[in-house]
DNA sequence: CATTCATATGAACAGACGTTCAGGAATAGA
DNA sequence: TCTATTCCTGAACGTCTGTTCATATGAATG
């Protein structure tokens, strides 16, 4: 028997059930599909995880955190409402490409709560960070008024939509650049340039 | 035993598929649980279908037919393509806050490759729609140049998102009007009107 | 060498699943 | 009333599921 260290099983365990999970989603996913493709028995996922429930809880939890801790890194220094924005959408984008697996796992299953906790409070945090770079953004008079509130709840819709989108067919890659232009510009020919031209490194639409 | 006819059985299990489809995903729904809900045994769904596969399937045909043809019809007069766009995304949303049910039960599976020509083929007509308007609202002066197919994929995108934010989240229920407004005006400040102004019917975000 | 311990196995369990089918019940036409 | 037809039932089948457990392995410790 080929005895390997629990720490180097543990997370060949994750690697398979990512895998799995995302091909198959949490229903259709078993553990004996991912004990398989971990090279270990059934019995052995159990020594690591108390169930299928925590498994996938593992894996969700640490790509949510991951992208939050990365938005707030890449956020912290930006003064510029227009370049936050687009920085926003853009880090949303790219780290959905990059993991498109689990985002798929986790938008095609219902009626499992456990993950419910932890998506709130990340989609919570995403918010104020929304709220607050539109309150600068209309301050300095970049943005038009608006009910702040609502068009966080807008933006962070219109992200899921290009989010899902991208991700379950795969020949919807549209650029981060071409989302930003459209929530930062609209469709509408405008006449004028955007109020502060000079900080703002997109060509108009017009 | 209280027999009843065969038609009223049919929509019986349709009805009842729905509910349970929507509340559980396809693969989360069992064929009792459908069979329960519609007041019928289990042999007697296949009476009426062949498998769980085409049960389904009958459910998403209808959806998606409905909502072509409500589209098609409500475009039919309108010229405007501010008006065409408007009305585009209110239908839409409107559509999915009726039916929030099956758009779950759509995106929660994957796996189930049963469902994917009847959804191409709808996709694809509601780009073609989109396109027709977009180049109608170049040409008017309306819209702005861009690439229209792009255009329309993102825009695809976006209401993919407001429809899913949707339904997902009961609380999220912005109106057509804001997801209206954010696709045609963009977040950022205009000081301009719109090119056309006397044909739209929205106020300005300035 | 003996003991201890974390790690691993895979058969076994109870339950749920989609589907089938022999049989029963209600209607319609003769 | 008899028969044909349509609609329905629910037990049964085979397969899959998540989980458990007696058992075994290999390395480290004494």
């Amino acid at each position: 028997m080929n005895r390997r260290s629990g720490i180097d099983s543990k997370s060949n365990i994750l690697n398979a059930a990512l895998k799995i999970f995302s091909e198959y989603g949490y229903r259709g996913a078993s553990m004996r599909m991912i004990a398989h493709n971990a090279k270990i028995s059934v019995g052995g996922l159990y020594i690591h995880f108390k169930n299928k429930e925590e498994l996938c809880l593992t894996l969700m939890k640490k790509r949510l955190g991951d992208l939050s801790q990365e938005l707030k890194k890449a956020l912290e220094g930006v003064k510029n409402p227009v370049e936050a924005i687009t920085l926003f959408i853009t880090i949303n984008l790219e780290y959905a490409k990059r993991h498109k697996e689990l985002i798929l796992t986790q938008s095609k299953e219902r009626g499992f709560t456990f993950g419910l906790g932890l998506k709130r409070s990340f989609f919570k945090k995403q918010r104020t960070l929304i709220e607050e770079i539109l309150k600068k953004g209309i301050d300095s008079g970049d943005f038009s008024e608006c009910d702040v509130k609502e068009t966080t709840k807008i933006i962070m819709g219109t992200l899921r939509g290009f989010v899902l989108s991208m991700v379950v067919d795969a020949y919807n890659l549209f650029t981060p650049e071409e989302c930003s232009k459209l929530i930062l510009y609209g469709l509408l020919r405008r006449n004028d340039k955007p109020a502060n031209e000079k900080t703002n490194e997109f060509k108009g639409r017009s």
